[in-house]
DNA sequence: AATGTGACGGACC
DNA sequence: TGGTCCGCCACAT
């Protein structure tokens, strides 16, 4: 067992264990695991991670409820992946977070 | 040790 | 509703 898991490998745990149909920011990724202040970080690990981590990327939407990636970008790709969970997208890339956000039970 | 990265967040206008 | 500004962070080089 390692030792203690990096930052970047409980940001993955954590995206891993978003709910289908429901969406999470990239701050409440960070704040789950572990530093509140990371979003950034949460950012990078996306970024730097390819398809083999199987991470369901299209989860996590801005603070304002909004897909992040440009159109072009990953925008649609997002938005059809996430409306085929039926999540509500509109063509602008909002989201309702009232509705589709995941609201873990805090713990530990 | 210093600098660069990036799909952020929140304050503000 | 939307744009700018700036602080934040873990990890790569």
């Amino acid at each position: 067992m390692p030792a203690e898991p990096t930052f970047t490998e409980r940001v993955k745990a954590v995206i891993k264990s978003i709910p289908r149909g429901r969406v999470a920011t990239y701050g409440l990724v960070a704040l789950q695991a572990g530093n509140h202040r990371a979003a950034r970080q949460v950012v990078w690990v996306l970024h730097s991670s390819s398809g083999s981590d199987r991470l369901p990327w299209h989860r996590v939407v801005n603070a304002r409820g909004r897909i992040a990636l440009a159109p072009g970008a990953g925008f649609e790709e997002q938005r059809e992946r996430l409306r085929r969970e039926r999540v509500e997208v509109d063509e602008q890339g909002r989201i309702d977070l009232e509705r589709y956000l995941w609201r873990p039970r805090a713990q530990r």
